[in-house]
DNA sequence: ATCATTGTATTATGTGAATAGTACAAGCGG
DNA sequence: CCGCTTGTACTATTCACATAATACAATGAT
């Protein structure tokens, strides 16, 4: 995996998004064995504690899963990683679109925009 | 003028943001004169330093000018507000297309999106 | 001339993110 | 059984952001 980090975000949350999309996109597949924390960490070249923070909150959206000494894993459930590809997608709509409004520029001067591009 | 903040970025950070929005949109016009600095940070609840360090930096980027004792004003040049409008706009498009592009999805499946939504 | 308001500067303090270093229970493999 | 690796927990320290509280020179208005 390949990190990159800006100094704007806490770092935590960038991984935590990071991650998110690996998933989502299938660069992590569905039941794969993740390195370990302390891997992780020096991959990412931050704290093992950073890391240990940002896999305890994917944890939390059941993203990931741990079995407690053997290391995490990725969820098997490929219907919830679909969904969380879908959602990030859409959020990027929105968001674009939120973004575009409050620029003073209509949905269809948005399209337009996108499609010069 | 509305403020509003979350946790993730600085403060001074998304001040600076929202008020080159405001100026690229008109809502604040070239020439006008902002209220002061400690007018402004009782408005938007923060501490006088964190809105001054940024006004600094728009004013380092020439969006702003002060006249020691007067005040603030925004830049009279039309020309660069216009600019900085578009140059918004841009970098909206760009980052939605490049977030897409990273959750695997083509230009015209983005587009088809948009159009859906 | 006086005074209030302007931007600006300075010092101290609080807070959360990140790092560094260490420790420990649980389990797997030899 | 032993040792290594796993996740996890804890304390201490550093750093940037943010706040709090002043202070001061410049200037426009009274």
């Amino acid at each position: 995996m390949l990190w990159n980090f800006n100094s704007n975000t806490p770092i935590y949350i960038q991984i935590i998004e990071q991650i998110k999309l690996s998933i989502a996109v299938g660069e992590y597949k569905a039941g794969d064995k993740l390195l370990s924390v302390r891997e992780l960490a020096s991959e990412a070249e931050v704290n093992p504690n950073t890391m240990q923070k940002a896999l305890s909150e994917l944890e939390r959206d059941g993203l990931l899963y741990t079995q407690r000494t053997s290391g995490r894993f990725i969820t098997s459930d490929t219907l919830k990683i679909a969904a969380l590809r879908k959602q990030l997608a859409n959020e990027q709509v929105e968001n674009f679109i939120s973004k575009m409004k409050l620029l003073g520029y209509s949905s269809e001067e948005a399209a337009e925009m996108l499609k010069d591009h």
